[in-house]
DNA sequence: ATGGCGCATGGAATGCGA
């Protein structure tokens, strides 16, 4: 199975390059994050046409998710229960026997900031609802999505090292989410060089690898064994008009 | 690196992202 997540930074303007995506790489399943449009403006006839069924969750101008998948995802959720948000950051399905949890974590702005206590409290609703009813209801469980936290020293450019997406309560809740025990997949099998997954579009960021690694797929222990291989296609990010986030691409055998 | 980009809204200038 292979299972992607890309911050498209509005599926409106993004639509052909995500067609054109998935006709190429033809994941099992994609995680969609910063639709940016109401649900009425979903795309659902253009993907359906591409071989894909939508379940997603929009609203008008921010925020937005929406999993796709080649067989119709089941048992849909939205949000996180218990966490009142008018925000559209979280729908989760089960596909393929797999419970796939989309998520766009909130960016938080700046430490201190009221942006920034949103993110903690978002991260902190995700983790106990994780712990207390998705996990051992589903043991087989991803993560997916842009999370908008640069895990380790090693996923940021060495001058991006303090402020936010790397700060240490930042870094702090992205370890609680791994003491669940879920595993980043992308740091299952080595890499020697740096690896990041969005660059501003500002400063000739991409051409100078000015990146931090902020999209992630974590897996359930049960699945550990099962990936095979994760990376970061940095293909469409090359493009004319490119989303500022690059897809991540998880191969499991299952 | 934060200015400088890109998107949405709305029909110019501003908010926001990361």
């Amino acid at each position: 199975m292979k299972i992607a997540t890309w911050n498209v930074n509005s599926l409106k303007v993004r639509l052909p390059q995500v067609l054109d995506w998935l006709a190429a790489h033809r994941p099992d399943a994609i995680c969609l994050q910063e639709l940016k449009l109401e649900d009425r403006a979903f795309p659902e006839s253009e993907i359906r046409a591409a071989g894909y069924h939508a379940v997603f969750a929009g609203q008008k101008t921010y925020n937005g998710v929406a999993i796709l998948a080649t067989t119709p995802p089941d048992d849909v959720a939205h949000g996180i229960p218990g966490f009142a948000d008018e925000q559209k950051r979280l729908i989760a399905a089960t596909v393929g026997g797999l419970r796939l949890v989309c998520g766009y974590f909130p960016n938080g702005q700046e430490p201190g900031s009221d942006k920034f206590a949103y993110k903690l409290a978002w991260l902190d609703a995700l983790t106990h609802w994780l712990a207390a009813e998705a996990l051992p209801k589903h043991p087989r469980l991803v993560l997916a999505g842009d999370f908008n936290i640069a895990p380790t020293p090693a996923d940021a450019h060495p001058g991006w090292q303090e402020g936010i997406l790397v700060s240490p309560p930042e870094r702090a809740a992205f370890q609680t989410l791994l003491d669940l025990g879920l595993v980043d997949a992308f740091r299952l099998s080595g890499h020697s060089e740096p690896v990041y997954s969005w660059w501003d579009y500002r400063m000739g960021a991409f051409r100078r690898n000015f990146g931090l690694r902020i999209d992630h797929i974590l897996v359930s222990r049960p699945l550990q064994s099962t990936c095979r291989a994760c990376a970061v296609d940095k293909t469409p990010r090359k493009l004319e008009r490119p989303s500022d986030h690059a897809p991540v691409v998880l191969e499991l055998d299952v």
